[in-house]
DNA sequence: AGCACGCCGACT
DNA sequence: GTCGGCGTGCTC
């Protein structure tokens, strides 16, 4: 009898493959092992084992596996269920969502290699046939692809193999060579060993009597020596006891008195916690939602934990993670942004040391092998996983609770590549299907979520008073409008925000500065004939970035070296048009000479430290002034930060989307909240030419209840989510008659089966991405109307799409419950 | 998604 | 006379 296995491949296509397969292997593989398959005429890829079965393809011949990746599934059953239900519920394929769940290093294109372990000597009586046979080969060969491996023993599996020559030090794999994570190296110094001895020593300090700085230094090591015992010194705490300069502390490191070394931070290092430290008393108020969460699970509802910024939520957070593990499960904890993970990683840490782990698209390839075969293994040091949204795709076997920080954020809507899903909508269906915890939390909770949760789909908690009695920020509107008009205004600073900054500097305080968008602005515009460079591939205007002198496209990349001369009259009379942060630093640098400021955008914080570094720069306040976009609101946590300032609130309000005022009104508050978290009452400035904005005076008096009211209010009125659900379709074509005609057809016959809840096709505001024209169409579905039926209805209008010859070239792409 | 196969313009 | 553009069709 012949087996056959039914495959899914990592690319959008919704069948499963057939492949053949032997006896012996239809009795090794299950389902979640990642096998090798041929593909097309020359291709191999890694596929994920589906089902073994024995029913023969009648319409073609199957061909056979390459090979068996695994020894056990490395997905498991529970995923796959998970998987599939966001592939049907966001219309994508599973292998689209295989392909952005699996850690790319499970994929074939990372090819693990094996090397040769040149550091031991090998008893070659010690080895198997097989293993003398890879270890000869090595001989040979500086390296050899598992597939060599393979070849060479004339077995498919051959990871057990390779695990063995590993273990007992005969070859090496390559990715552990190289894939080694890299920490912050904190440099430390101490005394070369020579000086132990007493004579040497003070033969040392009278050679050094003429290098009075030297010498100093070498006593202030000895005094934090006595202080500290056999601590490591680092550097930087050298230079500063010492007051001595790098370059005295690099002479003494050159003459070798000094040894410099390093200590590798590793991921698991911390300080071992205390039992007071590790004990929390949460107030009256934590403790109240502690109890209403509780009450919401054991109803076995998602929890909706509403408290406003500076609450203490974390600390309800570690109760409610800290009785998941005694209960013996896995909690995960879902973060919009890396960014904010290691303020967040720290304090975990010090309350769950070594049982966190972290994972996110940062994460080198190899650490996210590591924490996804540590959750799979139930392993110590993955119980609780801190991540981006990418993480509720690992292979938890007992997950007990999610905890789904911020979840008004945006970010945990994926926009591009397939599958376009919402981690909290996700994490709901993922804590369901472990029969597991879920709970909430943000201080300006999404319209949705707060629908939910009065409609009592999910539990409600909430704290209404900032942790330690600290008052809430003292918010006020500035004129901007009746300041220009005065020509009360400095550059983009009002006279008020000047003088509040100067008093914050006076205190030595610390100030944030916020700045919405990036792309927002910085244009460069010709002031005789007003043009401005357009991208050659995108229907937008370049911006310009100072610190390479560059026009760029925030759409495709495309960058040209800033000109001269006006590129349409030829006029040198080229002007920097609006504000982006850049600007906002550079016209700090002349109002505040003296002032160190600090810049945290998306061209800032390219790279893996590039957060922490500013992070932690501002945090030991090696700056006074922060600048920023969004990414300053993001729960961070800064003590000494008195007064916040945002420069134009004006800009988000006016966007058309029916999200704008939801959106300023969050982001407004979670900024505010970064204002005066200790006992000093914090002050926020908001500049704007529309103080009697009805968000903006909710913003000020803090009234989430009457923002919430009113949006829902407008949803209703104009059939919004989450009175409807969205589903977006865009068009994209290189052809701009084509795709109007393509798009044309393709409404009509979604009003045809639908009815009237279509709204489209209309251009997109950004109506050509590289050299694709874009066209949308919007389909409004009831809540009573059913959902599934309804995307079968498009799907089944997409075949027939399809079967048109001349839409072929046009894309189409789905976006549920498009943000 | 990738990649091969296939039909029309600017070059050794 | 070829090399190479990217349209379209297929992958067990």
């Amino acid at each position: 009898m012949d087996y056959f296995l039914d495959v899914v491949l990592p690319i959008p296509l919704e069948k499963l493959f057939t492949y053949k397969i032997t006896a012996e292997e239809a009795n090794f593989i299950k389902e979640g092992m990642r096998v090798a398959v041929p593909f097309g005429k020359s291709k191999i890829y890694t596929a994920l084992a589906f089902k073994v079965h024995q029913n023969a393809p009648e319409a073609y011949e199957p061909k056979e596996i390459y090979q068996i990746l695994d020894d056990f599934p490395v997905v498991t059953h529970t995923q796959l269920k998970h998987w599939e239900w966001v592939a049907k519920y966001y219309m994508c394929t599973l292998g689209e969502v295989i392909r952005s769940a699996l850690p790319s290093a499970f994929m074939l294109e990372s090819e693990t290699l094996v090397l040769p372990n040149k550091n031991v000597d090998v008893d070659e009586q010690e080895l198997s046939d097989d293993e003398f046979l890879v270890f000869e080969a090595l001989q040979h060969q500086t390296a050899l692809k598992i597939s060599e491996v393979s070849d060479i023993v004339d077995k498919k599996n051959v990871l057990k193999l390779i695990n063995t020559l590993v273990h007992k030090g005969v070859v090496l794999q390559k990715e552990e060579l190289y894939e080694q994570y890299k920490p912050k190296l904190v440099r430390y110094v101490k005394l070369s060993e020579q000086y132990d001895d007493e004579e040497q020593l003070s033969e040392l300090l009278n050679e050094l009597t003429r290098a009075p700085k030297q010498s100093q230094v070498v006593l202030s090591l000895f005094q934090i020596k006595s202080k500290k015992g056999n601590k490591p010194i680092a550097i930087n705490e050298l230079e500063e006891a010492s007051g001595a300069s790098k370059a005295v502390i690099k002479s003494l490191i050159d003459k070798e008195i000094l040894l410099e070394y390093h200590i590798r931070k590793d991921r698991v290092e911390f300080d071992e916690r205390s039992e007071e430290s590790k004990h929390i008393d949460l107030n009256e108020y934590q403790h109240q939602a502690l109890q209403d969460i509780n009450k919401g699970f054991d109803d076995g509802k998602p929890v909706l934990l509403h408290g406003v910024t500076s609450s203490g939520k974390t600390e309800v957070y570690v109760k409610l993670i800290q009785k998941c593990l005694d209960e013996g499960k896995q909690a995960l904890y879902l973060l919009p942004e890396i960014a904010l993970t290691s303020q967040l990683i720290n304090r975990l840490r010090h309350y769950f040391g070594h049982q966190v782990s972290v994972y996110h698209s940062k994460y080198s390839i190899h650490e996210r092998v590591e924490v996804w075969n540590n959750v799979l293994k139930n392993a110590e040091k993955a119980q609780i996983v801190i991540g981006a949204r990418s993480s509720l795709f690992l292979p938890f076997t007992k997950l007990g609770l999610v905890v789904v920080d911020e979840e008004h954020e945006t970010s945990f809507k994926q926009f591009d590549p397939a599958p376009r899903y919402h981690a909290r909508d996700a994490a709901v269906v993922l804590a369901a299907l472990h029969k597991a915890d879920i709970v909430l939390g943000s201080a300006t909770p999404s319209i949705e979520s707060m629908f939910n949760a009065k409609t009592n789909k999910y539990g409600y908690a909430s704290i209404a008073h900032r942790f330690g009695d600290v008052l809430m920020p003292d918010i006020n509107l500035v004129d901007i409008k009746e300041a220009t008009r005065k020509r009360r205004m400095k550059g983009h600073f009002s006279e008020i925000l000047i003088k509040a900054i100067t008093e914050a500097l006076e205190e030595g305080e610390q100030i944030i500065l916020f700045q919405n968008r990036r792309g927002f602005a910085p244009v460069v515009e010709c002031t005789t004939c007003g043009h401005v460079a357009q991208c050659p591939n995108c229907d937008v205007s370049l911006t310009y970035h100072q610190h390479r002198n560059q026009l760029r496209c925030h759409y495709c990349g495309y960058h040209m070296a800033l000109q001269q001369a006006c590129l349409a009259c030829g006029n040198p009379t080229l002007d920097n048009k609006g504000f982006g942060t850049e600007q906002i630093q550079q016209e700090l640098g002349q109002l505040f000479p003296d002032v160190k400021v600090g810049r945290m955008d998306l061209d800032t914080t390219r790279g893996k430290y590039a957060y922490e570094k500013i992070i932690s720069s501002f945090e030991n306040q090696e700056m006074d002034i922060l600048v920023g976009t969004q990414m300053v609101t993001k729960g961070l946590d800064f003590r000494n930060v008195s007064l916040v300032g945002i420069m134009n609130a004006d800009s988000m309000l006016n966007f058309p989307d029916y999200r704008a005022h939801e959106r300023s009104f969050q982001m407004l508050t979670q900024v505010a909240g970064r204002a005066g978290r200790t006992q000093k009452r914090g002050k926020v400035l908001i500049q704007t030419y529309n103080p009697y904005h009805q968000i903006l005076q909710q913003v000020t008096t803090n009234s989430y209840d009457n923002m919430f009211k009113e949006q829902f209010y407008e949803r209703e009125q104009f059939k919004y989510p989450p009175l409807v659900r969205l589903i977006k379709i865009t068009l994209k074509d290189k052809d701009f008659n084509k795709l109007n005609e393509a798009a044309d057809w393709m409404a009509g016959s979604l009003r045809n089966v639908l009815g009237s809840n279509i709204l489209g096709p209309e251009y997109p505001p950004v109506a050509r991405i590289r050299r694709d024209y874009l066209k949308n169409i919007m389909i409004k579905i009831p809540r009573k109307q059913p959902l599934a039926q309804t995307k079968n209805s498009i799907k089944r209008i997409e075949k027939s799409f399809n079967a048109i010859s001349k839409y072929k070239s046009v894309r189409l792409v789905y976006n549920v419950d498009h943000i």
